[in-house]
DNA sequence: AACGTGACATCTG
DNA sequence: GCAGATGCCACGT
């Protein structure tokens, strides 16, 4: 599970439902997100690579803020995409998931 | 030990 | 297409 977090690829990020799907949990995404609360080992698992299916992060509930996440994602080279007319959750921001979402 | 709640996702109406 | 209800696993009370 954790392990599956930590193999998210630098530059992309992953839907709950998707680490969820392949920590054997296809219907627990709400465990992942759980799981991530958690953290266990900060620093270590990069929870702002995990988003929502919109492509958001839970406002409010990041780790340092959604601009923090924004500026690591970009850093990363996530592409993000400024609120086209649908702000949804951080701050309107959305990772572009037809890009960026990690693929197995 | 049981009930209720929680960073979501998916099905049905 | 949109809105409401349900399911999952673990943790807290």
């Amino acid at each position: 599970m954790y392990d599956v977090v930590r193999r998210i690829p630098r530059g992309t990020v992953a839907t709950y439902g998707q680490v969820a799907a392949l920590a054997g949990a296809p219907r627990s995404a709400r465990f992942v997100g759980f799981a991530l609360h958690s953290n266990p080992e900060p620093g270590v698992i990069p929870c702002h690579r995990v988003v929502f299916r919109d492509g958001s992060l839970a406002p409010g509930f990041a780790f340092g803020g959604p601009e923090r996440q924004r500026a690591l994602l970009e850093e990363e080279g996530v592409v993000f995409r400024p609120g086209t007319g649908d702000p949804a959750g951080a701050a309107g921001w959305r990772v572009d998931l037809t890009r960026c979402q990690w693929r197995a």
